[in-house]
DNA sequence: CCTAGTTGCAAGTACTTACTTGCATCATGA
DNA sequence: TCATGATGCAAGTAAGTACTTGCAACTAGG
């Protein structure tokens, strides 16, 4: 299964072939099929297998004691050490998403569910301490997710390098700081008040 | 080249055969071959067909005149609609970067270079006006980039639709006030002050 | 030792794929 | 009118694909 991970993530469903995912497996393709009935299965059990389990119950009571700021870093940068751990899996449910069968669909679809569903209590229990301002969470959560879900892809999958800031913990925690300044409803709009 | 377009996005390149693109053209398979030497020719064509070109300097001068949000508001949404057109294009990107030749990776990240390039002027400019605080513009420009790019991913190409909002002006509206009010150095971070 | 289950090997099936070739057809422009 | 170039059709090639079958070798448990 790991090394159909690894052939469907580097060259997509179409482009791996079962002959050499046996291979890279070190098993006879025959065995391959003996196991798992055909290719199309094989994807599904190895989607399912790997699927995310959610981390964020986890992540809640870790969060507890800190500083809003590190909460929110801590949040964000676990997120994506977590989508580089499954960096495979976010590769071939990026691709293989809406031509597979769709059970994948749903699957991804309730994983970000579960996911945004996370941070929307993360930034409730924030909230409840008073160190975040008072902002729809739920749109909070899709933005939240969307620059760390996008760094991720840049850094892990597209393999940008041309950046002045390297430094993932320092790039996390300026986005953060914005996010976190940007949602305290103490702010002054514009620069002109006082 | 448009069939092109469309089935490589539908099916992947190596899930979209020759002949169906020829018949969805509506010429003769062989045709297609006397045209784009290859399957592999054909891609590469097709997407250096549809580049991207680049709008900013168009933009730069279309926000000179709006007010701060209106101006970032405007920018997010025509990087979106941009995208949006180019669906196809992108997909096709997304999916076909790394494992196609070299050509299509430096063309992708040309592409994003000139993007941030165009968001760093832009933010320049505001920041003349005085009405956009001061912050390192590359960092502002992959954040802005971010949340932008993955609200298109979700809305535009995984068809996400459990949300609680769905008129897009209104949830870009959201994002670029506190992106704007979380770059603005005058915020203070806590709430305890004052 | 014997049986049952797992594996590999070799060969094969039926189908698809990218790509080719030869020939006939047709429109255009000189 | 004639030549040129683009197109379609039909057939074919060579390779690859998912998947199967029969048989022999091996391993492990009773």
């Amino acid at each position: 299964m790991c090394a159909a991970l690894k052939l469907f993530a580097e060259r997509g469903y179409a482009g791996a072939c079962t002959k050499e995912i046996a291979h890279e497996a070190g098993v006879a393709e025959v065995t391959l099929f003996r196991h798992f009935v055909s290719k199309d299965k094989l994807l599904e059990e190895v989607m399912s297998h790997f699927t995310f389990i959610s981390v964020m119950p986890q992540l809640l009571t870790e969060i507890a004691a800190l500083p809003c700021e590190e909460a929110l870093a801590t949040l964000a940068g676990s997120f994506i050490d977590h989508l580089a751990l499954r960096k495979e899996w976010v590769k071939i449910m990026q691709a293989e998403m809406q031509r597979a069968p769709e059970k994948l669909f749903t699957v991804y679809h309730a994983f970000l569910d579960d996911l945004l569903g996370g941070f929307v209590a993360c930034f409730r229990q924030l909230q409840k301490r008073g160190c975040l301002g008072d902002f729809d969470l739920e749109l909070g959560a899709r933005m939240f997710h969307g620059f760390c879900f996008s760094y991720f892809l840049q850094e892990e999958i597209q393999g940008r390098k041309s950046y002045k800031f390297t430094n993932r913990d320092l790039v996390i925690r300026e986005y953060v700081r914005i996010f976190l300044y940007g949602t305290s409803n103490r702010c002054p709009v514009m620069p002109s008040t006082t």
